[in-house]
DNA sequence: GATCACGCCTAGATGGACTAGGCATCTATT
DNA sequence: AATAGATGCCTAGTCCATCTAGGCGTGATC
């Protein structure tokens, strides 16, 4: 009877997205894969989340979109991470970490 | 020009609500004021997100109100935990700790 | 040449938080 | 005693990130 709880933390998407494209760029389903995994499974990022998320993050210039090839052999959007995405995720990384420190400073009150 | 973060993490609010009154019943201020108190006014509970949520609570079973007189001499709604919202609260907080242990554990990725 | 997996895309619904008000009552000021 | 301010509660409307539930095209497999 318990509501089901999202596959996410709300508003933690976006930041999740630019950390999985740090290193090296991927493809849509490629990026949510990777969240996936980097979170041995707990998080799980669904189509109809991801998709708009990343418009969303390159109308911020925040990534940046390119035409290649999956591994797959499949034609595929692959994302990369721009300089002010760099940014992006640092502040957004350290808003996580402020919030996520005060909510766990209520909790732990006796 | 960089949008607004909001007052709190969607989706904590009930949680932080059940904490606020783990000890004592408070009355609806009284409780926005103890989030932000034990937050050191990191967090901040709007009305608008405030009332709702406890209608949402109760509703719920999870808190249970009782008419009362505040420390300024006020009429006042006071709420209480129920078993239920123990339980409740335990609940949240320990998703709440998977689903940040899984984000944080990302984030920590090279 | 069917079927399946991959990869991308979108409309609509959901729901929690916020904005921006309002109302009633008590206290303080003059 | 009239006004102003603070306290406490309430709500309509909006916003927006996420999810549901589809669909499309193409390469791989048999």
């Amino acid at each position: 009877m318990a509501k089901e709880k999202p596959d996410l933390v709300y508003g933690t998407l976006d930041m999740l997205i630019l950390k999985a494209i740090q290193l090296e760029p991927r493809h849509g389903l490629g990026i949510a894969d990777r969240i996936q995994q980097m979170s041995d499974e707990v998080l799980r990022v669904e189509q109809g989340s991801l998709y708009p998320a990343l418009y969303r993050l390159e109308a911020q210039g925040w990534i940046k979109a390119e035409e290649g090839i999956s591994e797959s052999n499949r034609k595929a959007r692959f994302y990369r991470l721009t300089a002010a995405g760099r940014k992006q995720l640092e502040a957004e990384t350290e808003h996580w970490a402020r919030m996520t420190a005060a909510i766990n400073q209520v909790l732990a009150k006796v």
